[in-house]
DNA sequence: GCAAAAGTGTTCCCCGTACACCCATGT
DNA sequence: ACATGGGTGTACGGGGAACACTTTTGC
């Protein structure tokens, strides 16, 4: 099919934001054949010069500002040949997260969809996106991903919302706030927001501590013994 | 300087293995310009009708067994348009793991290496095969990933010296039964090792639940309440 | 004063860790 | 008997979950 083994080689953004209460996924709507109407992932033709990360970004430049998008890794490789139609394309798909309070111009084709209501997708685009929310889904338990997903200072009530539209499951402030401060990724801000109309306690404002993904609990079992880490028998 | 934006794709595998106390990667020497003496991990071209994991199970079958291979999980993609002489190459790597029991016939330029005493390698593969350790090592805490590593049957001291090669520090025989068994991922055979000449309590025999990657740490935090798992506010 | 929203204190319990102790076999 | 390696019982502690209670605001 193709000459010499040579393939098109793409890449694609999962770009997500929560977006009331569920998140969302940038989507672009399709304009000609192939998949004529069908809502596609932002991405592109991987350049000569680039790796696939310096390639997703340009690519996504193109449909956000850059600066918005908070967050971006590698998710996986999709390479089922009949992914699509002829010619073949092999595709490495990433992660894009973009802080709640940022609402980033769009083209007039794009627009942000709910994730548990897509609408009609592009090749394999859907199966994309939720493999990238299930990804999302894990690092909020083990990292300090919420940063990307969050403004840079915030209520607990507003980061409850993010972490469980995000989750899709009731989420406790009570504990969220506990869990994140004692592993030193929130800090408060020492300023509170203004109470809303129907009155009640001013919030006070939080941000997190660092902006870069980290690994926050290092997994529960199997860590190496209390004193002396090294040997290995 | 590709023709069209037309890209060379290749599928790279780090097979990974314990020998003795440490683990070990399969290696081939390469006999030719490029890099020519440099040891490599197996691998080749993407073709045209195959998805990446077929094509590396593909080429792996060049250098082992793969019915010995227990294990095959997506890596990452290295893109970098520096990572190896023109033409462009982009890799999509794989982590493989072989049984300690099993010890396949490889050809005679291929040969096993312990990881943290690597030969001179080709290209970026000594980056590659640590990002491999560090994917078995993170598995090995929250999934029953050890089945790809362990014997159908073994004691915990083998199952423990195996743990603790792969992950390069002590651990304790009595709490990683514990463990693994709260987990249901080992259960007992009911049959029983010889003892050595020195003597000893016959060592009880285990196997591993299944033989299939499985999460068996939903992590720690964040967890769903404890019910009506629905709802999200 | 009362409702509403935010934050804290307390208790519970799971589960990984550490370590002492008991079991089964060879010489 | 006693040494050697295998397995179990138990106590400790960290930390997440649940929930009651206090604090601060608007009306």
């Amino acid at each position: 099919m193709e000459a010499e083994g040579l393939i098109a080689h793409d890449v694609l953004a999962v770009v997500l934001r929560i977006t009331g209460t569920v998140p969302s996924v940038l989507l672009w709507q399709r304009a000609r054949e192939p998949q004529d109407g069908r809502w596609a992932l932002p991405g592109g033709r991987l350049g000569a010069a680039e790796d696939v990360e310096a390639s997703v970004r340009r690519h996504l430049a193109e449909k956000v500002d850059l600066a918005e998008v908070a967050h971006v890794e590698q998710l996986s490789v999709f390479s089922d040949p009949h992914r699509g139609p002829a010619p073949r394309r092999v595709a490495t798909a990433f992660v894009g997260l973009v802080p709640s309070d940022a609402d980033p111009a769009v083209p007039a084709d794009t627009a942000w969809h709910p994730v548990d209501a897509l609408p009609p997708t592009a090749f394999d685009h859907g199966d994309i996106t939720r493999a990238g929310l299930e990804r999302l889904r894990a690092k909020l338990s083990y990292t300090n991903i919420g940063f990307a997903l969050a403004p840079e200072a915030f209520t607990i009530s507003e980061l409850r919302r993010l972490y469980a539209a995000a989750l899709g499951h009731r989420v406790s402030a009570t504990n969220l706030q506990r869990v994140l401060t004692r592993r030193g990724v929130l800090v408060p801000t020492g300023t509170t927001a203004a109470p809303g109309p129907s009155g009640g306690r001013p919030a006070a404002l939080f941000r997190f501590s660092e902006r870069a993904l980290r690994v926050t609990d290092p997994f529960a079992t199997l860590r190496p013994p209390s004193c002396d880490p090294s040997g290995s028998s």
